[in-house]
DNA sequence: AGCACGCCGACT
DNA sequence: GTCGGCGTGCTC
């Protein structure tokens, strides 16, 4: 028996199959998916691997197989998954291995794998009757005895440091009980759990109205008949979906199956996490970012052993070690953070498809502005679509008004904030209610420019302008992070009319307060929560001590929930519509739906104001009837016309190295050669360009784009595209409906 | 990637 | 002679 091995590592040359002999008593235990080591290369250095494929005959192998690891392996059908990835993302086999592996063990170091710490954990010694009957009769004289046993009766077994937390002890206490043989201390294997002694209430499924009744009947049918059926939940905010998600992820459970829910990144807050735990408890398994690596190997060696049976957590939660899932939920169905703009590019929700498939479950996907193709898909009748109409607090929706920004400077309006606006924030101010404002730019000033010689003052790595930073003083690169001090000439011509142009988040906040010297400010963006948990802090900080407003970029735009703001002020609407991009559109309309929904939730109307050089766009006027149907209807013709997704899929072909004239000479062989062997009746290529942002950390930039379905075909000839001899120093990369065009 | 091999110049 | 510099090419 032969065995095709790939070695566990990043090098070009070794991302190639390599046959070896299964030894005959290894025959019956090789699987493939299995992790191995194989003696490599001349001196026979064993090398960690993972079987691929396993086969009867070979011309090449001659070494045979040293071991099968078999904690660190994977299953077949994560197997098919990764060889499928590496295929449609053009990348290693061992990079979508990697995501499927338990976090921190992906290395190559075997003493470093399943690093299990262990700790000491408090538990009582005698059954619960003989304590509770010590305490009563007053054998126990500590109060501080009689806290730790109270607290054991009611938990379970806990982690000594984390008790004596909790209860403000000294370590003495703890040991004196020992002494006494109250309490037992025990060495063992420490859960990182990230959500440990939060006391939370019960909390009991609901009666769903009539149209989550639907949904959630339909889908159960499918989970419960082992149905891969994707489903549709179109739903606007508050219209219940996550109790249909709770409920089916119950059902899934009763059934003894498994469950992930993906959301994005940025909604998987506290608040959230805490409904499910109140719902399901420690059947929850989260996995996010913001874990350490520790805790990250904990949440998944519990849903590997089977303890944990949901996964909540954001895109790589896709590849959970789950074991007999019967449903995949992918929330906010639309995010753009579940396509990964790191190699391996995949979308989460193409891989849930795939992964539906294979466990033979149903997948449901939630938005209230669904992607453009999952909306086609459900209208097309390829998928399930089940619509959600109301609202369950009967909150009305904003009044949403358009300004146009080219008027107020014809008006002479030199200000950012329009006469509008203005009004609108000082009747706020004065009324105590809080007022959120959107400008998705960072910094002072957006660009440095020379007055003299018209030349702006770039970036010395990228061809990008500097931004401004006031408050550390400072010129930033927002491409690559470099920082410098603030120019007074110019670097070009040396002359001293140098200005600064351009608005961000800082100046916003600074002429707001020479506006409104009374309001209470604070903003969020990327320079205020680069400190972890200031996220949370600076949302919490803005709820609980009332500040009047809230200034921030992008990251706003979700979760939480402020019963006391009733304004929302987008001051430049129009940030991505100017880009070559197929799905600024989109992007444009998504932003001002949610961002909207900030305003007035709860009993009051909210009132938005969205800022706009552009008040005849189509994604803008119907974000301010929030309506996504008339969105819909003019983006599909468009995108219809002009071959976006979903008619063609955007495949971008990057290449990216230190010598420009490299780039473009291999773009340009790359770009004659898939000329010669695309179906040029339904794939169309655009001669290689300069990206454009086409210099980053000092390397050049050029694209080629295609447009056409990918499929095997298309596969196969960009593939065959790019095995012409490649040059030093050049990176090439494939990306598929990517989610930047920069 | 990592390592052996080999070809060449400088040195005990 | 032989030590070590790095460029080249291979790994089932």
């Amino acid at each position: 028996m032969i065995a095709e091995i790939i070695i566990n590592s990043n090098a070009k040359a070794l991302n190639r199959i390599f046959d070896y002999v299964v030894p005959k008593e290894m025959e019956k235990e090789i699987f493939v998916g299995a992790r191995i080591y194989a003696p490599f290369g001349r001196g026979d250095k064993l090398e960690d691997g993972f079987v691929i494929g396993l086969k009867d005959k070979s011309e090449f192998a001659n070494k045979e197989l040293a071991k099968i690891i078999y904690e660190m392996s994977i299953t077949e059908e994560k197997m098919q998954l990764a060889k499928l990835m590496a295929r449609k993302y053009f990348c290693n086999i061992s990079d979508c291995i990697k995501l499927m592996l338990p976090p921190g063990t992906a290395g190559k170091e075997s003493e470093s794998w399943a690093k299990e710490k262990t700790g000491k954990f408090v538990c009582l010694a005698r059954d619960s009757e003989e304590i509770q009957d010590s305490i009563n009769s007053g054998e126990i004289s500590s109060s501080k005895h009689k806290k730790v046993l109270e607290f054991l009766l009611d938990n379970d077994d806990i982690y000594l440091p984390d008790l004596e937390k909790i209860l403000e002890i000294s370590s003495s206490v703890c040991k004196t009980l020992e002494k006494k043989g109250y309490v037992e201390i025990q060495e063992k294997q420490i859960e990182r759990n990230p959500f440990v002694n939060k006391n939370i209430e019960k909390d009991e499924p609901k009666i769903l109205n009539s149209e989550q009744q639907r949904a959630y009947d339909a889908i159960s049918f499918n989970i419960e008949n082992e149905e891969a059926i994707t489903s549709l939940i179109y739903g606007i905010t508050g219209s219940g979906k996550t109790e249909i998600y709770m409920q089916l992820i119950g059902k899934a459970i009763s059934l003894g199956k498994t469950a992930i829910m993906l959301v994005p990144e940025i909604s998987l807050t506290p608040q959230m996490v805490d409904r499910f735990l109140a719902r399901f408890g420690n059947e929850i398994a989260i996995l996010h970012s913001k874990l350490s690596i520790g805790e990250r190997y904990d949440e998944w060696q519990k849903i590997s052993e089977g303890k944990a049976k949901i996964v909540i957590g954001a895109r790589s939660a896709i590849f959970a070690p789950v074991k007999n899932l019967g449903i995949i939920i992918i929330d906010e169905e639309h995010d753009m953070s579940y396509k990964s703009d790191m190699s391996p590019r995949y979308h989460a929700r193409d891989l849930a498809k795939y992964i539906t498939k294979q466990a033979k479950c149903p997948l449901v996907l939630g938005s209230a502005t669904p992607d453009i193709s999952t909306y086609k898909q459900a209208l097309d009748e390829e998928i399930e679509m089940f619509t959600l109409t109301k609202r369950a607090n009967d909150a009305s929706l904003p009044e949403i008004q358009i300004v146009d920004l080219r008027q107020e400077l014809s008006y002479g309006n030199r200000s950012m904030l329009s006469g509008k606006l203005q009004k609108e924030i000082r009747e706020n101010i004065k009324n105590k209610k809080q007022t959120i404002l959107f400008l998705n730019r960072r910094g002072y000033s957006t660009f440095v420019l020379c007055r003299e010689c018209g030349e702006p003052v770039k970036c010395p790595n990228c061809s990008i302008s500097l931004t401004y930073h006031k408050y550390e003083n400072i010129l930033k690169c927002h491409y690559c992070g470099l920082q410098m001090p603030v120019v007074k000439k110019c670097p070009n011509c040396g002359s001293d009319k140098v200005k600064y142009f351009g608005t961000g988040t800082q100046k916003l906040e600074d002429e707001i307060h020479k506006l409104f010297p009374e309001a209470s400010t604070i903003r969020m963006d990327i320079d205020t929560v680069s400190k972890k948990n200031s996220h949370e802090k600076i949302l919490n900080t803005f709820k609980n001590e009332n500040i009047d407003i809230l200034i921030g970029t992008q990251m706003i735009v979700k979760g939480h929930h402020f019963p006391n703001v009733t304004l929302v002020g987008v001051i430049v609407a129009d940030g991505a519509l100017n880009m070559e991009d197929y799905n600024a559109s989109q992007k444009t309309f998504q932003t001002l739906v949610q961002v909207s929904g900030r305003a007035g939730r709860e009993s009051e109307k909210g009132r938005v104001i969205i800022q706009t050089y552009n008040p005849d766009h189509y994604a803008i006027i119907y974000s301010a009837k929030q309506d996504y149907e008339l969105f819909y209807n003019a983006e599909i013709n468009l995108r219809k016309m002009l071959k976006y997704p979903p008619f063609c899929d955007i495949i971008m072909i990057r290449f990216v190295g230190k010598n420009a004239n490299d780039i473009e000479k291999l773009s340009n062989e790359v770009y004659s050669s898939l000329q010669n062997l695309i179906d040029k009746q339904n794939t169309f290529a655009y001669k290689p360009v300069p990206s454009p942002v086409d210099k980053i950390k000092n390397k050049y930039r050029w694209r080629i784009i295609l447009k056409g379905k990918v499929n095997n075909k298309t596969l196969n000839i960009i593939y065959k595209a790019l095995e012409i001899k490649q040059i030093d120093g050049i990176s090439i990369s494939v990306d598929i409906n990517p989610n930047s065009m920069i």
